[in-house]
DNA sequence: GTGCGACGATTTTAG
DNA sequence: ATCGTCGCAC
C-alpha cells in the first residue's frame, strides 16, 4: 500500500515519531511545531502500515476540542469513519468505562456526574450539616481540598491527621461528602478518574482485559496531567503496551489546578522511551522565536528544547510603556485600528492578559471605536443558572433519588418551600438514610410538615410525577420541552429580573430543547445500555459547551493568557505586563511558582505569528485602588536587540486626551525607582506604590535590610538627591 | 418565606 | 469597583 502521504509533508523529526518502531516514545513538541499532525499521523501510520485494528488503539486528550479535532483529522487522513476509534479526554473515556462496569465499582447505573457548580453546593450543603463555620472552613477551599486528594488518589481513609485537628474536620467533611454521593448516586470529575484507577487496580481480569485490549495508547499534553491520570496511564500500559506521549514541559502552566509537569520526567524514568524533540516551528518570526527561548531559558529543571524557524526574522518586538491603563487599552486599539485599515482581519488580532479583569478596559475602547470582539471565559451553555435549572428537572425525572438536582429545585420556581421545610426533609432523609425525594413523600404522609408546607411539597412531587408519565413515551426534545413549559420556568425568571435578562434566559432555555433534539446518542453509549436521557445528561456535565456560540464572526480576541495555549494568531497583545500583574503577586509571593508564570509568559509569545505588541501601564485600578508598578521582569528577560521600544506621544493618544489628567507615578514626591532614606532600615530605592492617601503603601529595597512594604504616612522617607 | 443593604474577597480553569 | 453571600427586616 502506498503510504507516502503519511510521511511527505512531515520534517525528519515529525516523520521519526509517526514511525518509531518498538518500544515507547516521548515526543517533547515545542509550541507550533505541528504536535497534533504527529498524533494524527501516528495513528494512521499503526492503522495503515502495521494495521493495527482501530478498536485497538487509545488516544487521549485533555479537551473535548482537541479530542473532537484529532476524530476529525484522522478520519479525514484515513477516509473512513473513525467510530470504534477511542478517542476522548481522560474524563470522557474513564466515564464511558464505568457506564460499563458501574455495578463493578458499586455505582447504580443511573450515576450522573456533578459539575464543579454542583459540588460547590454539596460541599457547602455537607460543612452546613455539620454545622462548621464557614469562615473556617470556606467550601471552596475544601473543595479545593477533596479534589486535591482526590487527584493524587486518596480516599479519606488514607488522610494523615491528628484526632480533633482542623485536618481531621476537614477530611470527616470528604467523608461525609463522598457518602452523600454515594447516597445519590452522584459522581464529581476527579471521581470519575478515581474510581477508574481502582476498578483497573483492584481487579485483574479487567486490567487484563483493557491491557490486551489496548496495545497502543497515545497520550496528549502530558505535562497537563495529575498523578491520577500518570496511574491510569501506567495501569493500561502494563509490560507489554506502548505509550506515544506528546508533550511540552516549557508549556506546563496547570500546576495550580493539580497537573505534575514532573510526569514527563517520571516518564521517561519509568519507561525509557525514545525521546524526540521537535523543534522546528512553523507559526512565529525568528525574532518571537528568539526572544521567547530566551525568556524560558531563565528556567531551571527544562529537559530542554530551543524552538528555531526557516521564516523570516520579521519585525522587533514592539514594546509599549503607557502611563495607565486607559492609555494602554487606547494605545492597543489605535494598534488594532491600524491593522484592520491596512487590510487585517479584526479575527487575526488577540488581545492576552493575565487575569479576567483587565478585558473591561479593553472592551470599553473596542466598544467605542466600534470594532467586533470577544472576550473567552464566563459561562458556558450548560453552566447558565437556567440550564443548569431545566437539567436538574431533567435529573429528578430520570433519577428522583438525585439529591443534588432535588436540592437545586425544589423552590426553582419559588413555591414557598423555605429553608426550614428543606432542612426538615434533609434532616428525615439523614435519620432514614434515605434520598430527599424519599424523605418528601414519607414526610408528608406522615403528616411531619406543616399543612403549608406539605402542600407546596406534594405540588412539587405531583409536578415531577406529571412530568415522568408524560414523558415515558416522548422524545428526549419533547421531554425539555415539557419539562420547560410545566415548570414556568420563564414566568419565574420574568417575574424576579429585568426583562432582557429574562428573555436571554427564555432564548436559552429554547436553544436547549434544540439541543436536545439534535442530540444524536454517541454510538459507544448505546452499546453501554444507557438510555438517550442518559447520554444527554452525562454530555451536558462532561462537554459544557462552547464559551460563545459567535465564532463565525469575525472578532477582535480578548483572552486570559491560560485560554490562548493552543491558539495562534497574527497579531498578538500580551497587556499588563507588570510586576505583581504578571507575574502575579501571589505568584511571586509563593516559592516555585514563579517558573510557571514564565512558562505562561513563553506560552503567550509563541502564540504570536507575525507581530507582536508588549505593553505595560505604569499605574491602573486594582479593586478600585490606583497601583503603581514596574515592568515586569519578564520584559527585561528579552534580548535589548529584539524590542523597539516605543515611547508614549500625542501620536498614540487620540487628540485631545492629556497624559497630565493621568496619575503620574509617584505619592508624595516618591518616584518609582527613587532614592530614599529610612532611619531605620538606611538608604535604599522605592520599588513599588500601591494605594491613595492614607492607604497609600510603598516598597523600597534597602540596601541592608532588603525589600519592605511600608505605609507612606508612617514611613518618614527622605528623598536622596 | 422573601427581599434589600452590609460585608468581604478578588489569578489562572477543562472536564 | 464589583460580585456573591449573609443577616435582618417585612
Amino acid at each position: 500500500m502506498d503510504v507516502s502521504h503519511l510521511l511527505d509533508e512531515l520534517n525528519d523529526a515529525q516523520r521519526q515519531a509517526v514511525t518509531a518502531e518498538d518500544g515507547h516514545v516521548l515526543v517533547l513538541a515545542g509550541a507550533g511545531s505541528g504536535k497534533t499532525r504527529v498524533l494524527v499521523h501516528r495513528i494512521a501510520w499503526l492503522i495503515q502500515v502495521h494495521h493495527v485494528s482501530p478498536m485497538g488503539l487509545l488516544a487521549v486528550t485533555f479537551t473535548n476540542k482537541a479530542a473532537g479535532e484529532m476524530r476529525g483529522r484522522v478520519g479525514r487522513l484515513l477516509n473512513l469513519r473513525p467510530d470504534g476509534l477511542w478517542i476522548g479526554t481522560f474524563h470522557g473515556i474513564c466515564h464511558r468505562l464505568l457506564r460499563m462496569h458501574a455495578a463493578e465499582v458499586g455505582l447504580p447505573d443511573t450515576f450522573q456526574i456533578l459539575d464543579s457548580e454542583d459540588q460547590y453546593r454539596l460541599v457547602r450543603r455537607v460543612i452546613r450539616d455539620m454545622e462548621l463555620d464557614e469562615g473556617e472552613h470556606p467550601p471552596r477551599q475544601v473543595q479545593g481540598f477533596i479534589n486535591h486528594h482526590k487527584d493524587d488518589g486518596r480516599r479519606p481513609h488514607q488522610i494523615e491527621h491528628f484526632d480533633r485537628s482542623f485536618q481531621a474536620r476537614q477530611v470527616e467533611i470528604y467523608q461525609r461528602y463522598q457518602d452523600y454521593c454515594e447516597r445519590s448516586g452522584l459522581v464529581d470529575f476527579a471521581e470519575l478518574m478515581l474510581r477508574t484507577v481502582e476498578l483497573l487496580r483492584d481487579r485483574p481480569e479487567r486490567r487484563a482485559h483493557y491491557q490486551s485490549r489496548f496495545g497502543h495508547i497515545l497520550i496528549d499534553e502530558f505535562q497537563d496531567t495529575n498523578t491520577l491520570q500518570y496511574a491510569l496511564v501506567r495501569l493500561l500500559a502494563g509490560d507489554n503496551n506502548r505509550l506515544f506521549v506528546v508533550g511540552d514541559d516549557d508549556q506546563s502552566i496547570y500546576g495550580w489546578r493539580g497537573a505534575r509537569v514532573e510526569n514527563v520526567a517520571h516518564f521517561n524514568r519509568d519507561f525509557q522511551p525514545d525521546v524526540i524533540r521537535l523543534e522546528q516551528n512553523y507559526r512565529s518570526t525568528r525574532t518571537i522565536l528568539e526572544a521567547a527561548n530566551r525568556v524560558i531559558d531563565h528556567n531551571d529543571d527544562r529537559m530542554g528544547k530551543n524552538l528555531w524557524t526557516e521564516g523570516e526574522q520579521g519585525e522587533p518586538i514592539h514594546l509599549f510603556a503607557a502611563f495607565n491603563a486607559e492609555e494602554e487599552s487606547e494605545f492597543v486599539i489605535a494598534r488594532i485600528h491600524d491593522w484592520i485599515n491596512q487590510g487585517g482581519k479584526p479575527s487575526d488580532c488577540a488581545v492576552l492578559y493575565r487575569s479576567n479583569a483587565q478585558s473591561r478596559l479593553f472592551e470599553q475602547a473596542l466598544l467605542r471605536e466600534d470594532i467586533p470582539y470577544r472576550v473567552y471565559g464566563g459561562l458556558r451553555f450548560f453552566e447558565r443558572a437556567e440550564i443548569k435549572d431545566a437539567m436538574a428537572y431533567l435529573r429528578l425525572i430520570h433519577n428522583p433519588h438525585d439529591d443534588a438536582a432535588f436540592e437545586r429545585v425544589i423552590n426553582v420556581p419559588a413555591r414557598g418551600i423555605g429553608e426550614q421545610t428543606v432542612a426538615r426533609i434533609r434532616e428525615h432523609a439523614r435519620a432514614q438514610g434515605q434520598s430527599l425525594g424519599q424523605a418528601v413523600t414519607e414526610l408528608i404522609a406522615q403528616g411531619g410538615l406543616s399543612p403549608r408546607a406539605a402542600r407546596s411539597a406534594s405540588a412539587f412531587l405531583q409536578l415531577i410525577d406529571n412530568l415522568v408519565k408524560a414523558t415515558e413515551s416522548a422524545s428526549l426534545a419533547e421531554t425539555v420541552s415539557a419539562l420547560v413549559r410545566q415548570v414556568e420556568l420563564v414566568a419565574w425568571y420574568q417575574s424576579r429580573e429585568p426583562a432582557d435578562r429574562a428573555e436571554a434566559r427564555e432564548e436559552n432555555l429554547a436553544e436547549l430543547v434544540r439541543a436536545a433534539d439534535s442530540f444524536d446518542q454517541p454510538f459507544e453509549d448505546e452499546q453501554a445500555g444507557l438510555s438517550v436521557m442518559a447520554s444527554f445528561l452525562s454530555q451536558a456535565a462532561l462537554e459544557a459547551g462552547e464559551h460563545q456560540a459567535e465564532r463565525w464572526e469575525d472578532c477582535v480576541q480578548l483572552m486570559t493568557l491560560h485560554s490562548a495555549k493552543g491558539l495562534e494568531f497574527p497579531l498578538v497583545f500580551l497587556a499588563g505586563m507588570e510586576e505583581g500583574l504578571f507575574p502575579h503577586q501571589k505568584s511571586i509571593e509563593e516559592p516555585g511558582r514563579l517558573a510557571e508564570e514564565r512558562r505562561l509568559c513563553y506560552v503567550g509569545m509563541t502564540r504570536a505569528m507575525q507581530r507582536l505588541y508588549i505593553t505595560h501601564a505604569e499605574s491602573r485600578q486594582t479593586y478600585g485602588q490606583t497601583n503603581f508598578s514596574r515592568p515586569s521582569r519578564f520584559v527585561a528577560e528579552i534580548p535589548d536587540e529584539l524590542i523597539e521600544s516605543i515611547r508614549s506621544g500625542p501620536h498614540v493618544t487620540p487628540a485631545g486626551r492629556s497624559f497630565h489628567s493621568a496619575p503620574r507615578a509617584e505619592a508624595g514626591g516618591l518616584r518609582l525607582g527613587a532614592s530614599v532614606r529610612h532611619a531605620k532600615f538606611g538608604p535604599g530605592t522605592v520599588v513599588s506604590l500601591e494605594g491613595q492617601g492614607p492607604n497609600a503603601r510603598i516598597q523600597v529595597n534597602f540596601e541592608s535590610a532588603g525589600a519592605k512594604w511600608l505605609v507612606l504616612a508612617y514611613a518618614n522617607l527622605e528623598l536622596v538627591a
